[in-house]
RNA sequence: GCGUCGGUGGUAGAGUGGUCAAUUACAACAGACUGUAAAUCUGUCGCCUUCGGGCUACGAAGGUUCAAAUCCUUCCCGACGCA
């Protein structure tokens, strides 16, 4: 029996320093870079995202980046198949592949062998869905599928539509907790992490130090290449704030002030999604000692 | 100094005699998540509780009332107007 193929994974919430973290140790064991982030993928949306650049790259391939046009809806469906062919790709060159990103959906659509089914975003069906109350979204799909009916959260306008968009298309789907899962791969995961405190300053700066070199010109040249203002809204955060502050609803200082505090919001959702998994060994980055530990961790988990 | 309006929970801001521990929003905290995931959604949110309830609260002190955040008096503070 031939064992499985073994990747990292450098999980954790914004501004942890993942990147950085994740260089470092391809640099050790030839790993390459996986990006694991929804925003990331998109051309043309560096600063706001937060982007590695060329300099931090310090000559370790980095993939996943750039992949998909702004202005079509990249999904974590998408994703793993872009990410198992780079998986095997890395593989067959013989080095390590390293999944890096704080999107814990997409990292886990790759690790946990789920499978999506094959029905893509239907742009129609959605149309008129979204016009209708949760409570008839909620009816349509209990007359479509009944076991998804019962475990949805039924206030959930976004996942009331996909589960009715895959039920319209394929009937009853078993339940997922039958769903047998094949996990293809070997996976030691790390998970950067700082004290809140700590984390909410760095949040805070690096806003700060970010539209100083150019964020807010960013979000700007996306409209004039004819991203609506509706699609920042989607795209989030920075997208979001920026390009409500450029047409003028809100002031600059509320825009950073709400979007400071919305990170953190997202800083905290990553938390709850982390956390769910035992196995990740938590580390953190700013301390010498535990980075040693965990790159011996990593070294011993490769042999 | 006189006059007017106002002082409500971490913040903004409703309530203007009982149904008020006090609408709502924000923040804070916790959580969900199977093709939009930086999105979307949920719960808690004065203190104590054996979860029945108990206690302290709407600037302060008194008063009216069976009953006051709500009415009256005085005081303190703020904004505006007149001087």
């Amino acid at each position: 029996m031939k064992s499985k193929p073994k990747i990292i994974v450098i999980l954790g919430q914004t501004s942890t320093g993942k990147s950085d973290f994740a260089v470092q140790m391809a640099k050790e064991i030839s790993g390459e870079i996986i990006s694991a982030d929804s925003r990331q993928v998109y051309k043309g949306m560096d600063l706001g995202t937060g982007k590695i650049t060329k300099k931090e790259m310090r000559c370790v391939p980095h993939h996943l980046l750039d992949v998909a046009n702004p202005k079509k809806v990249f999904t974590v469906s998408d994703y793993k198949k872009l990410a198992e062919k780079k998986i095997k790709e890395i593989i067959k060159r013989g080095n390590v592949p390293i999944i890096c990103g704080g999107t814990g959906f997409y990292i886990d659509a790759i690790i946990s062998g789920q499978v999506f089914p094959e029905v893509p975003p239907n742009k129609k069906l959605r149309e008129q869905l979204i016009k209708k109350s949760k409570e008839e979204l909620y009816k349509i799909l209990k007359k479509l599928d009944k076991n998804r009916a019962e475990t949805i959260d039924q206030n959930n306008p976004v996942r009331l539509i996909r589960a009715i968009e895959i039920a319209q298309a394929l009937g009853t789907v078993p339940k997922l907790a039958d769903v047998g899962r094949l996990q293809k791969y070997e996976v030691l995961k790390i998970g950067l992490t700082l004290p809140d405190e700590l984390l909410k300053e760095r949040i805070y700066k690096r806003i700060l130090l970010r539209i100083k070199k150019g964020m807010i010109k960013e979000v700007e040249n996306l409209y004039k290449k004819g991203l609506s203002w509706k699609r920042m809204e989607e795209l989030g955060l920075e997208y979001r704030y920026i390009s409500q502050y450029l047409q003028g609803k809100l002031t600059k200082e509320t825009m950073i002030d709400k979007l400071n505090i919305e990170t953190w919001h997202y800083a905290k959702r990553q938390k709850t999604w982390f956390k769910r998994d035992k196995e990740t060994i938590w580390l953190n980055p700013l301390n010498k000692n535990e980075i040693k530990s965990v790159e011996k961790k990593i070294k011993d988990f490769l042999k």
